[in-house]
DNA sequence: GCACAAACTGATATCGCTAACATCACGGTG
DNA sequence: CACCGTGATGTTAGCGATATCAGTTTGTGC
């Protein structure tokens, strides 16, 4: 830096205000600077404007796993845009969802003077974990409920759950039960929730709960318990949603005719799977999107929007698996 | 720090040294230092740390799209290892392939002062960027075949190619065909070429070469090609295989009888498609573990190893689509 | 032509740490 | 007993930038 005011005939703090595009520069000052910048092929240094301004414009993102598709995807839209207003992303996996490991992670972010923190949350420790967090570091969690204190945007699931009940209703399906997911996973309970209220509301019992772990696994070995007692079947995810077409396959039933199956998530696969899955699609960049919207909203000290819990609406696509 | 050296009646340089675990520390001291950091609630700022030092502890990772299933998982091994070993992880995710996004990524790490960078590089333009890089940062390039100038780890794709076409020989498949992956993805001429090796050795010709986009869609469009003409394909991997399987089945055609199909990757789903899908599984977390290896013996200024370009075997998964 | 505010620019102190060298006590050596 | 090496600690400079305030131009109104 030094160097470039030398060149440019100013002093070093005249470079600073051209980088940082401080007003009360004179044009052909700048000029002069940004020319010396370019010869000296001169780049500020990140470390140093971040120890000096306490601003490191990073953000850290807390996940469970990106191998998933949902935090996956989120993770890859909060990168894009996070790059797109000049913040760089240092990412955390934890496995362990103990409670120990997420404070040190957290901490570790603080150490690391993230500017802010997304923390991709869909299990019930790690809202806690936020909870609990010490940082005094802007934060949002996103594909999470987390209580009223910290700022949350998800998919809201109780209505895709809600839809796909409805939609096997409409087709005709009465004895419809719900494949769920861990019961330790908010959007799990909350896509119980979903399916009880729509059947509720059209004067039906919900009985037939099961529950699986996610894996298409999962959803193979509890299918025989739907057969002769279902005649369509609303799976908490597309993964364990294979798993039933496979099972149901097997046992020489046919899907959607005597047996309706829709899904969730809507993976890249599910168009393609045999028969094509009916779901539900949730809109993971858009999640990721208003995540950092509002993570930058903190950042920058506005104050709280009204909305402090953001629900992005997750949408019904139609394929071959309900009739 | 000042003030833990006050606390503790040392000086700063003294907390320093115990931070680092710098020896030459009485362990009175040590002891006396270490409870009042704990008693401040003391945590080294690590902006400030790689400011003085010259080594912040992060190391960057430069991707194309972590939704897919090899970048993520590979990313994922990625994370694990290096916080186990203390570094950060910051990512950059390049959706445009151009040579000029990439250069830009590779200054925006070094400007952040990685101390490392790996360069998940599936494709051709990445290996031309990292070549041109121009940042003096130790760098490792996985999934990728790049020239000898960059250390790299990749799965060995003529080998698993190769295992593939000559299972389907073996299981006494002739006219075995193969729908290929995009022509400037190294991995997917690879596998070209381990399928044109095995056929060739085996005395028969390589004809019938389609090229998909990798997408369900491409393998769902392109399956028609095959029928009648070949009795076995092999698909560069497993979600074109997946629209393979779709079509075939639509036109009645028995999978593995009048037809035998090989994918590759093994994502998780592929076990449970219809039928269960022999495949070859790439090791991706080996990757990401040898890859984060070798970056961490070129930052420690190891001389490079005489692999500098490391091959992590594939391994075939039998399941239905054979016969 | 002059006062005075506004627009520029510069000097110095910091940000929170590590590096490098200086200092000091202590015990062993010839 | 002077001398020296060694381990433990302290002192002083940076690392590469921004913040703050002071100083110097410049522009404007009368």
């Amino acid at each position: 830096m030094y160097d470039v005011a030398r060149l440019a005939g100013v002093s070093h703090q005249t470079v600073s205000r051209v980088i940082n595009n401080h007003g009360n520069v004179r044009d052909a000052t700048r000029e002069r600077v940004l020319e010396a910048m370019a010869q000296l092929d001169y780049r500020p240094n990140a470390l140093a404007r971040g120890l000096a301004s306490r601003r490191s414009r990073t953000i850290g993102v807390l996940c469970f796993d990106t191998r998933l598709y949902g935090p996956g995807s989120t993770l890859h839209a909060i990168e894009r845009h996070a790059r797109a207003q000049g913040y760089s992303v240092t990412i955390t996996n934890v496995d362990d969802l103990g409670r120990e490991p997420i404070r040190r992670a957290i901490e570790s972010f603080a150490d690391r003077s993230v500017d802010g923190l997304i923390v991709i949350a869909p299990h019930d420790s790690a809202a806690i974990a936020v909870r609990a967090a010490p940082s005094g570091v802007p934060t949002v969690a996103v594909e999470a409920s987390i209580d009223d204190t910290v700022a949350t945007v998800s998919v809201n699931q109780i209505s895709g759950a809600a839809m796909a009940t409805e939609h096997l209703l409409e087709r005709g399906y009465q004895r419809i039960w719900h494949l769920a997911g861990p019961a330790d996973w908010p959007e799990a309970q909350e896509r119980v929730e979903g399916w009880r209220k729509a059947l509720t509301q059209a004067g039906l019992p919900a009985v037939g709960l099961l529950r699986g772990d996610w894996s298409p696994a999962s959803g193979l070995e509890l299918a025989s318990q739907l057969i002769g007692n279902a005649d369509a079947v609303f799976v908490a995810n597309d993964q364990m949603a294979l798993g039933v077409l496979r099972a149901l396959a097997k046992a020489g039933i046919d899907v959607p005719n005597e047996m309706g199956v829709v899904g969730f998530d809507d993976i890249p696969e599910a168009g393609y799977f045999m028969p094509a899955l009916t779901t539900i699609r949730q809109d993971f960049d858009e999640v990721g999107r208003r995540g950092l919207q509002t993570l930058m909203g903190m950042i920058d000290g506005k104050p709280p929007d009204a909305e402090l819990q953001q629900r992005v609406e997750p949408t019904l696509v139609v394929r071959e698996t309900t009739r």
